[in-house]
RNA sequence: GUGGUUUUAGCUCAGUUGGUUAGAGCGCCUGAUUGUGGUUCAGGAGGUCGUGGGUUCGAGCCCCAUAUUCCACCCCA
């Protein structure tokens, strides 16, 4: 066979040992905090019928997701017809009809749609999987990355919303970040301006304009608005809006009166201040967290209440979490009036973010405790049930493989970072204790295997 | 999808106007030490210079294509 070059597909990584220890730490730190707020884990597949993901993300979104091609002679069955348009869009569905998942809120709506016979709602669950995405990749942005999802469906109580930022401010700062902001915003309140201006259909238009507020600025932002599709007019009426200021109570006292003739953006404005009010009864020390960014969009076309969006201001990263309320989005599986919300934790990020302060504590670190050398044939019969005493005294050990020359096997241990080595040769045999050395030290004593199970445990 | 950028030893990177045999540090292997790693010393291996074309007497260096990395858009975790 002809020999190829190993090489990674374009976005994709390979996890070492060092890796996945990190990695796990913070999966781990991520689900104790969310089995704690009452979730339970499912997982559903890789990929999904591919009509299950379609017309859920937006066009953009639709565009990343990753098609997988049918088995087979898969164009066998198309017609020469479709062949010769050379249309990809057109010809895509006719070749393929499964996909990767592109996140984990559709794939859970289809979950409780399928399965609603069987969860008691409200339903409660957890999800840390793999997602992909065909995007271009660069710094924090990858094509398969994991999501660690809580999303809570059949409970429209505002209550949810608060506890997803306890449970923010919680995971994060168990994993020792100090400075995040919790920004949140509310559909209602986006839907409330379009109407003020009286063009609710130019809503996405709207928030994709005011999104870029801090990145282009407020001229920017008035150019995009014209060229979407508004009048000077109403950019005069937007102003108040945009440039809103101030502490959170300031903002909301301030959007009560803007839009206090549309009905919807009221709702919104009450929605915040309610959760605000549960977040400050259950921790008063989450409040500061919170700022209320009316910019903050969301591409996602699903949400339509309360939307969250999790920035660390200790580096440059894109956000490391996001979320919110989406009323129907069972309602498209066939299950009408099932409200969900939940927000999601993007772990590569917060990884990245980790790596980056250098917060990974030491003891995400954590391998064999005691490698037992390995002399020669006879030393390794008399080792084998002195290393299952060891393993089943619950301390990670292993015994080398084989009788290579000592030197190789303390480097090993040296490389690999293992704290102790048991000598065991011709002396040890016949006087029936064991050498232990410490490595970093450097110090050997004679011991009886249940003094060193006593020092290693 | 658009524009730019990167790619040379296992890793991080030098490499002059296009000119003999492509370098360094770290790592790796061997020995000093046949029962001892991490330190020290001596020696050694390892490269189709991302890939495919082209220009040239001659290409790591110039041109074209392509892949990849990172960055800015777009969008997002």
């Amino acid at each position: 066979m002809a020999q190829i070059k190993p090489s990674l597909a374009k976005g994709t990584r390979d996890f070492s040992p060092a890796e996945m220890e990190k990695r796990n730490y913070i999966f781990d730190t991520i689900k104790d905090v969310f089995r704690r707020y009452g979730y339970q884990e499912i997982q559903t597949p890789s990929f999904e019928n591919l009509q299950t993901l379609t017309g859920k993300y937006g066009e953009e979104g639709d565009k990343l997701i990753f098609k997988i091609l049918n088995s087979g002679d898969f164009l066998s069955k198309v017609s020469e017809d479709k062949l010769m348009e050379r249309n990809s869009n057109a010809l895509t569905p006719l070749i393929s009809e499964k996909a990767l998942r592109y996140d984990l809120t559709v794939p859970f709506a289809r979950y409780v749609v399928m399965h609603q016979n069987d969860i008691a709602l409200p339903f409660k669950r957890f999800q840390v999987q793999p997602v992909w995405r065909a995007d271009r990749p660069q710094k924090g942005r990858y094509r398969e990355f994991y999501q660690c999802d809580v999303d809570v469906v059949g409970s429209e109580s505002l209550l949810n919303e608060a506890e997803f930022v306890l449970i923010y401010k919680e995971a994060l700062g168990k994993l020792g970040l100090k400075d995040f902001t919790i920004k949140l915003n509310n559909r209602k309140i986006l839907a409330g301006i379009a109407a003020l201006i009286g063009k609710p259909e130019l809503l996405i238009e709207m928030t994709v304009a005011i999104d870029k507020l801090d990145k282009i600025g407020l001229e920017g932002v008035n150019k995009e608005l014209l060229e979407r599709g508004f009048t000077p007019a109403d950019l005069e009426k937007l102003y108040p809006v945009i440039t809103l200021s101030g502490n959170i109570t300031e903002k909301v006292s301030s959007l009560k009166k803007t839009l206090a003739p549309t009905e919807i953006g009221l709702q919104g404005i009450a929605e915040i201040e309610e959760v605000l009010a549960y977040v400050q009864a259950m921790d008063s020390g989450a409040g500061h967290l919170v700022e209320l960014d009316i910019t903050l969009a969301r591409g996602l076309n699903y949400y339509t209440g309360c939307i969250f969006e999790v920035k660390t201001n200790e580096v440059q990263m894109g956000s490391i979490g996001g979320g919110g309320r989406y009323d129907d989005l069972t309602g498209m599986f066939g299950l009408k009036g099932l409200t969900g919300v939940g927000i999601s934790f993007g772990a590569d990020r917060i990884y990245d973010v980790l790596e980056e302060l250098q917060l990974f504590p030491k003891s995400a670190q954590q391998g064999t405790k005691v490698l037992i050398s390995n002399f020669d044939t006879t030393a390794q019969q008399y080792a084998l049930p002195i290393v299952q005493q060891l393993r089943q005294a619950g301390i990670s050990s292993e015994l080398y493989p084989n009788a290579s020359k000592l030197k190789k096997q303390m480097s090993y241990a040296d490389a690999k970072g293992i704290p102790y080595v048991i000598l065991i040769g011709e002396q040890e045999m016949t006087g029936g204790l064991l050498t232990l050395k410490d490595m970093a030290t450097g110090d050997q004593q004679s011991l009886e295997l249940s003094a060193i199970v006593e020092r290693l445990r």
